[in-house]
DNA sequence: GGGCAGGTGTAAT
DNA sequence: ATTACACCTGCC
């Protein structure tokens, strides 16, 4: 049986994978019935699974594999926030503990629990939220696929790791269009020449303050209040970002404002006050609640 | 088959 | 600061 994970107490696997921060996820099953979650991380193909028992690396079972995961997961030595810190256990139940002071997210936490916010290459992020633009996770999670066997470098036989910044900023537009992405071909190419010739640095970004980076970050064509504090979010690990997509603003104004219209800025305004530091994770439990229980057919706006 | 999907850019108010 | 519209593509 490969080895359990303890860090990751608490972390519920497909809620995570599934909710829709990453994309280089699949599901299948092995010979003996169990579930198995094969994806990319970094230059490297992780297959996991999670049983009673915890959650298990399955492969690879190589030096520093266990350490990249955790860190990928979200469950490593910095996954508290500053100040929100409750005391012993992993950083997904205390996070829980924190955001149940709320009273209306330790009432939906029922549904959310175990959603750990992960810790991915900015670079992979920045794309990918482009992508992600008036579109759909099946049809993202494709054309990430395809653009990453069009021009990254192979991974064993069949994967393939992102490609990287100039690999993507002097492709073809054949290439994109191939990559199912549409009107935002030029937007991925455009950002990719900005990575790629220095005049956007993410290290850089990184090291930056979270308005400052997102000043930066929406320089960049395709790039606008979602998407932005996407990549401040889950790439650049800043937690008080929030990105407000229309099942956060659902979310939002159903639970907060007994359904009535708020504006973008007024929810941008609300969380920053309500969450503090800790609207980033707020906003994953909130969003993956709008999408389960807030279908746009299944809820009368008011 | 017209409308829509996990937004953004642009133009107009 | 808000609103209206077009936009690739796959799917209902």
């Amino acid at each position: 049986m490969p080895a359990l994970l303890p860090e990751a107490s608490g972390l519920h696997l497909r809620r995570t994978l599934d909710s829709g921060q990453a994309f280089r996820w699949r599901w299948g099953t092995t010979a003996d019935g169990r579930e198995i979650a094969t994806g990319i991380i970094g230059r490297r193909i992780f297959q996991l699974s999670q049983d009673a028992q915890g959650l298990r690396l399955v492969s690879p079972d190589a030096p520093g594999a266990r350490e990249a995961l955790r860190r990928y997961l979200g469950v490593g030595s910095s996954g508290m926030p500053p100040g929100s810190d409750t005391g012993r256990g992993g950083a997904v139940p205390r996070i829980e503990a924190a955001l149940a002071a709320d009273p209306v997210l330790g009432r939906i936490l029922r549904h959310t629990r175990g959603i750990s916010l992960l810790v991915q290459d900015p670079w992979e992020v920045l794309i990918s939220f482009i992508i992600s633009q008036n579109n759909n996770i099946p049809k993202i999670t494709r054309s990430i696929e395809r653009l990453s066997r069009a021009l990254g470098e192979p991974l064993g036989e069949t994967a393939h790791a992102f490609p990287t910044p100039a690999r993507l900023a002097s492709a073809r537009s054949r290439t994109l269009r191939a990559g199912l992405l549409g009107y935002r071909a030029p937007y991925v190419r455009a950002a990719a020449r900005l990575v790629a010739d220095g005049t956007i640095d993410l290290a850089v970004l990184g090291r930056m303050s979270e308005d400052e980076a997102r000043e930066v970050l929406h320089r960049i064509p395709g790039v606008g209040e979602k998407v932005g504090d996407c990549i401040l979010l889950f790439g650049l690990r800043h937690l008080t970002a929030f990105p407000v997509d229309v099942w956060v603003q659902r979310g939002v104004e159903r639970l907060y404002f007994r359904g009535r219209a708020r504006t973008l800025r007024q929810i941008q305004a609300f969380a920053r006050a309500r969450f503090g530091p800790l609207a980033g994770h707020a906003q994953q439990h909130l969003f993956a609640y709008a999408r389960a229980h807030l279908r746009p057919d299944r809820v009368r706006r008011a």
